[in-house]
DNA sequence: ATCTGTAATGTTATAATATAACACTTTGCG
DNA sequence: CGCAAAGTGTTATATTATAACATTACAGAT
């Protein structure tokens, strides 16, 4: 059997001018999908948490989600945004972004990728989510021939999105 | 011309036993030489920082690297560490690893390698660090496409190291 | 050898991110 | 309903990192 590699592509593309409000429906329905299949619980807080990420349309952090909690309401403690991230973590429905201490949507929580990568624009802060089975082999055997058993992997490329290169300020 | 893709490799394998005390000197010897070499001021504070994380053996923070100097002096403020875990980092003498906030030697600054990868043992924090050249030009491509311009890459493959696995249990 | 400007360090305070521990409430289910 | 498990609230605190300004050390010019 001939195995062909696919070109890598972009799970969706955050840095092209799209309806966004689209996004945020597709992937609160899926996320609710996702949730009632496995029996997770979407939570009003957890869902709005995955809202406000979505809404975001950028990496943000715990702080900022607790910021806009608050002014919709009582603003809550931290515990409160921490858990539902970890949930949301769990149920593969958010990713961490580990050099910007921030969580961004997942929009095909279905998928048992082997990893994800990321394309994050030190301007706009907007990151775009990466699959590459190309990657993926080389990681996998890589850690073969160290004897090393991966558990999770996060490749995150900084740099500046081709909007922010044109416009040549951040935003 | 042919080129050839070389089989990736450890920059050197901090997971197989070896004489440590030797790592030390060398990474010592050579980060002189390149502080000399390229006009950068090598202080007590930076080369006590810098042996220190060599000395660890693993990924060390910042917050251990000041008990350390505690004990064997003064204990200086926090930002006396960052300092100089800025300029190594800077000077190429020393790796983030952003996903356990700590940091790890480099031993061979010299190289103007594209990327640098780590595989990272969770249980005794080792870290290795690697040089994979098909995962350089396969980040290049993708970047290419997306017309994305690259400062930083970091990709951290988390798991367990061949001798913890041996020995079932976290050291 | 002294001066002088820059780089490095010291010091104090505080920001930003994250979690521990325990009390209370909600929810699904028998 | 009543119970157990899951989720949330609350308080306090741990951990990681930086801002701002004062002081000291160092390399190169005189």
């Amino acid at each position: 059997m001939r195995t062909v590699t696919p070109m890598p592509k972009l799970a969706s593309n955050p840095f092209k001018k799209h309806q966004h409000s689209q996004c945020i429906r597709d992937a609160l329905h899926s996320a609710e999908g996702l949730c009632k299949k496995n029996g997770f619980r979407l939570s009003n807080v957890r869902k709005r948490v995955l809202e406000l990420i979505w809404e975001s349309h950028q990496a943000l952090g715990a702080y900022a989600i607790l910021e806009q909690l608050g002014k919709e309401g009582v603003k809550p403690a931290p515990p409160t945004v921490y858990r539902a991230l970890d949930f949301l973590l769990e149920a593969g429905l958010v990713h961490r972004i580990n050099s910007l201490n921030a969580y961004i949507g997942c929009n095909h929580p279905k998928d048992s990728h082997h990893g994800s990568y990321f394309l994050i624009c030190q301007h706009c802060h907007i990151v775009a989510e990466i699959h590459d089975k190309r990657i993926d082999e080389e990681v996998a055997s890589l850690a073969e021939r160290e004897r090393f058993s991966i558990s999770e992997r996060a490749l995150e490329i900084s740099g500046t999105c081709q909007h922010c290169q044109e416009t040549q300020h951040a935003r």
